[in-house]
DNA sequence: ATATTTGCAAATTCTTTGCAACTTA
DNA sequence: TAAGTTGCAAAGAATTTGCAAATAT
């Protein structure tokens, strides 16, 4: 598997674009987060490491690492973007707590198939789909 | 099936609020639309019906309405809350095209059987899921 | 009567943008 | 050195809120 670093710095010479000290710093300070962030606890965490990035450049370089393809966004109801990484790990949907917010991940390839039946039963291919399934924990049905 | 005014009086009336003017205007318009519509969509519908509500209310209205199990909001990626009318009609999930923005309606028990599955094996119960399916429709892939 | 609502404009929240100064290749 | 980038502060989009005047029960 390919070290992050790299990727993106093949993204950046694909596409004309530059790998720029705030770029490097992001990108590593990402993989220090937990696996849901938002763009303000980024750009806190930069902060607090003593490597601040301005806000604009934060959102610009949170975009930039979703293209490139290592973050996804998660939108999760109102409020900020969740960002996720991605380094090798597979699709995943979740199941999140509506008592607690806790998010848990889980696959199923059952559920893809049929999905992909659905939607060629309407006309469409698929490109991508969110399934967010909501309810309560365990813990919090006590 | 009970009427929709009749539903929002009870619901008002359990809550000690007041069926006033604009609320009954909002409830009737929201008849009127599409079956995903926007806030400022709404507000606009209002205005031209000659039966202007200001934003302020609208969205405060909106709620009640999302409250008490008139409408439910649909999520699609950044921009405006779609609003979606409940009137009788069951769940369903969403086939979205990422070209020309159409949205498609579809109901898949099978899925429903899966999550429920998945989720019990999480320690979860379920409240509710959201399964949003994005592509491209047969028109915009030709 | 009196508690709830309305409308207005100002405030919020999250995100994007214009632009001059600064880096990177 | 030319092109892409940064940081700042201002701009945006969608939604919410404070408050005095209006309205429903």
């Amino acid at each position: 598997m390919k070290k992050p670093l790299d990727t993106l710095r093949s993204y950046l010479k694909t596409h004309d674009l530059k790998l720029t000290k705030q770029r490097k710093i992001a990108l590593e300070a990402v993989a220090g987060l937990h696996s849901h962030f938002t763009a303000e606890e980024l750009i806190e965490h930069l902060a607090n490491r003593g490597t601040p990035v301005s806000k604009a450049t934060v959102y610009r370089t949170l975009s930039l690492l979703v293209d490139s393809g290592h973050l996804e966004t998660r939108d999760f109801g109102r409020g900020a973007l969740l960002y996720e990484h991605v380094h090798g790990h597979q699709h995943h949907d979740h199941i999140v707590c509506l008592d607690c917010g806790k998010i848990v991940e889980f696959r199923n390839a059952q559920i893809e198939e049929i999905q992909k039946k659905v939607a060629s039963r309407k006309g469409f291919r698929i490109e991508s789909h969110v399934l967010k399934i909501y309810g309560r924990c365990k813990k919090c049905r006590t």
